[in-house]
DNA sequence: CGCAGCGGGTACGTTTCCGTACTGAAAAAG
DNA sequence: CTTTTTCAGTACGGAAACGTACCCGCTGCG
């Protein structure tokens, strides 16, 4: 079968999932890229200019609130897209979206994809259920954040960026992941110190390598997975 | 203008911001019914069989783990409506929600929900929109969680209750307070009590009633208010 | 009216995490 | 190679909230 634009190549989970008839809508438009850790895709309160589809690397949602308490809500890569509201037909960014680990992907401008989104509902409906797999992990992310201890979260958060890269190594600060949780850098020091000592893990400056991930998985606990097979149900099993 | 569903008396927002030409799709699918507290309207992992109009009440949005751990993540009274997954493509509800204030409005089946959404574009951009102004809830929610103190999150919640009702007097006991908020009820007790010390409250057993309004908003501080104001800008200023 | 049960007040030791801050080591910059 | 910066380790007092538990007083029911 011939394809104007190919999608040979892509791997991006949700480009994936867009059925051939509605690839026309999608595929000419976008651009490839790459992305350095911190570059900024979505800032709060400015229209959003593009969609990434991440193919390597992490996003992170963070909100942000008039007195600059800040937390991540949910973290996106080779599974999903950035830019949200757009699928809900806002084109105000509410959160802060930037790369936590950097990587690649293509993007596609703001107005195509709501275009595209507008003509097809195969497209539509695609990128809602991936938007409502993105509001599962907000929401489970708010369950962690008033419930599980900074060790649970930790490890919650290790699994979900573990989850969405090639390597086992994760090249983060302590500083950066603190921001994430919402917590102090030296408590995440020390926490990361007692996985070391447990061997779930092994730690460089500005790198921290995942060793045993069902040890992790285990202090996780039930705060760790339901976004995960949530997303499985609403997308298909692959 | 004669409209064959009329509707004369209808208070919920969202209903009222349906196009009149759109009219037909919902109006006639509406059911009346009040509601008692602790009345379920969505329970985790089952069909949602209805979509909630609340006029009067505020329905509580719970997310739940594996673990039983628990926690708000939301609520809904007369600004929206329930079962935002039907909104987003999904039969199935993620979360537990029931009424935690007693109330009525109307409610619609799922399935005429979802057929009027997919022959509107008004209509299901409307109904986006509400849902997108749900996800900020509880990404506001997640921050809430993992920043602020237990007397911010209270007057939060308190003043996210108040919103919500037309009397002062917020019939819940601390119990409950505890379970939304994921902490201890006596920790609730201690809160409220020097929330009654400071005059901005006063209570009597199975109730809060809201004296000095401006001075819980103080306490809340920039918690609150965000998902409040972006409801304005997504469904409009009214 | 008396009693049972729910809701609320209070207490206490403990855990978790914070704020702050100093230090040394590793990497980057010059 | 030296200087500067960034990152990680560690410490300490203190605040916040926890788990648990006991008691009392409303309130509703028999």
């Amino acid at each position: 079968m011939l394809e104007s634009h190919a999608r040979v190549g892509i791997r991006n989970r949700l480009l994936h999932k867009i059925a051939l008839e509605d690839w026309d809508l999608i595929g000419p438009h976008l651009e490839p890229i790459t992305m350095k850790e911190r570059q900024v895709l979505e800032v709060p309160a400015k229209p959003i200019t593009h969609a990434y589809f991440l193919e390597i690397g992490v996003a992170s949602v963070v909100a942000v609130d008039a007195e600059d308490h800040r937390i991540e809500v949910g973290v996106i890569g080779y599974e999903g897209v950035t830019g949200v509201p757009l699928i809900m037909g806002d084109s105000r960014a509410q959160h802060s979206t930037y790369m936590q680990i950097g990587g690649a992907g293509h993007r596609i401008a703001a107005d195509q994809l709501c275009g595209a989104i507008a003509r097809s509902d195969g497209l539509r409906l695609l990128f809602l259920k991936s938007a409502q797999g993105f509001m599962i992990q907000t929401a489970q992310t708010a369950l962690a954040n008033g419930r599980a201890k900074l060790e649970q979260r930790l490890a919650r958060w290790l699994l979900m960026a573990h989850d969405r890269m090639t390597s086992d190594a994760v090249p983060l600060t302590h500083e950066f992941l603190a921001v994430m949780l919402g917590v102090r850098r030296a408590g995440v020091t020390v926490a990361i110190h007692g996985f070391e000592r447990r061997g779930l893990v092994t730690t460089r400056r500005g790198e921290l390598t995942v060793v045993d991930r069902p040890g992790i998985e285990l202090v996780a606990g039930s705060f760790y997975g339901t976004p995960e097979s949530e997303l499985k149900r609403l997308l298909g099993s692959k």
